[in-house]
DNA sequence: TAAGCGTGGTA
DNA sequence: TTACCAAGCTT
């Protein structure tokens, strides 16, 4: 099948088949020339990274609903951001986000480059994101390289190299596809398949418009693409942290170091986390139990202890109890907190 | 180049 | 229960 061939049948297949998305343009809109805002593409893009659809849907309304441009978002509060993102992970994608934010508004009138080389100077933008945000809002015949594309990729031409060393081959692969017509979507063509035929497992070939030239397909193993190289183990961590609450009933927390883990959210005081913690001290509290969490990297056992009038440190975040949010700080802080809250009067409704 | 960086769903 | 996986970027 030539390449021509291939782009127009995934093309006719996305005609046919393309999901209707918050941020995406619907059919008889891009029939009508119509074409998507490039702020809701971007932030879009930066919430997909390695995250679902279903995750994202919820957070992408609520942003976009506080802050319905990106000069909104510009002049937003950072710690407001950072509240709103809790929960979605990869933190440091908020810090950019805002950061990118201000930049377009800035440096460039509130008008995001049109191009995905200049994308690529913004922070949080790395090739798959100027690659996407180029194809989708301005139809630059960009390749985006997305897990997805690079599953598609491996199984369509067996590529028996494994990841992560296989990506330029891939890239290659995916940059001789790209058509130059229709461009966005194209992009959102070849990642759509991925994401609802071309699976990890259990990959639906026998619907897959691109059946036909598929040379795992023809092997009948699909399903072992892509090759990748085993990853290490995760290492199992332990700490401690304190969920105090002071003599007037606010919660004690803690603003987290910019760089690192969890870095700028709000989190409960206590331990590093690092292989050898010490044991909690007297002043943590009573001990409560523990919470297990596992981040990308290692599995973390925290004990977690309450302690009530607490004197809190000079650089502690005091929380009135009816300003806070459980969905405000990170998954990990609302495991403790779930644990702690039972030791306290919290008869009052907690988000 | 490799490690650091979250979370929720799935088998 | 454990391990893998998802529209990756930064350092």
């Amino acid at each position: 099948m030539k390449q021509n061939d291939m782009a127009s049948a995934l093309l006719d297949w996305y005609d046919r088949h393309a999901r209707t998305l918050p941020w995406r343009v619907s059919p008889a809109d891009r029939l009508a020339g119509v074409r998507p805002d490039p702020y809701r593409v971007w932030l879009s893009e930066i919430m997909l990274q390695q995250t679902t659809v279903t995750t994202v849907k919820p957070y992408f309304e609520r942003f976009l609903s506080i802050w319905p441009t990106v000069n909104d978002l510009a002049g937003a509060q950072d710690d407001a951001v950072f509240a709103e993102w809790a929960g979605l992970g990869y933190y440091a994608r908020a810090r950019n986000l805002v950061k990118c934010a201000r930049v377009v508004a800035r440096d460039h009138g509130g008008v995001f480059p049109v191009t995905s080389k200049a994308l690529l100077d913004l922070p949080g933008i790395g090739p798959y994101t100027a690659a996407a945000v180029g194809a989708i809002a301005f139809d630059e015949p960009a390749t985006v390289l997305d897990g997805n594309v690079e599953r598609v990729m491996s199984r369509l031409f067996r590529v028996e190299m494994p990841l992560p060393a296989s990506k330029e081959s891939l890239r290659k692969h995916a940059s001789d596809l790209t058509p130059q017509a229709r461009a966005g979507d194209y992009a959102q063509a070849v990642m759509d398949l991925g994401a609802t035929i071309c699976t990890p497992r259990s990959p639906a070939c026998g619907i897959c418009p691109w059946s036909a030239p598929c040379l795992a397909r023809a092997a009948g193993d699909a399903d072992s693409y892509p090759r990748k190289t085993p990853k290490k183990p995760k290492p199992v961590r332990r700490g401690h942290v304190s969920v105090a609450q002071t003599e007037m009933g606010e919660w004690v927390l803690e603003k987290r170091p910019e760089k690192g883990l969890l870095g700028g959210m709000l989190g409960w005081p206590g331990s590093g986390w690092a292989e050898g913690e010490p044991d909690a001290p007297e002043q943590a509290g009573v001990r409560v139990g523990q919470v297990t969490h596992t981040f990308t990297h290692f599995h973390l056992v925290l004990d977690v202890h309450v302690k009530k009038n607490a004197k809190p440190p000079a650089d502690a975040r005091l929380v009135a109890k009816h300003d806070f949010r459980r969905s405000d700080i990170p998954t990990v802080m609302r495991k403790a907190f779930d644990l702690a809250r039972a030791s306290f009067d919290t008869e009052e409704k907690v988000q």
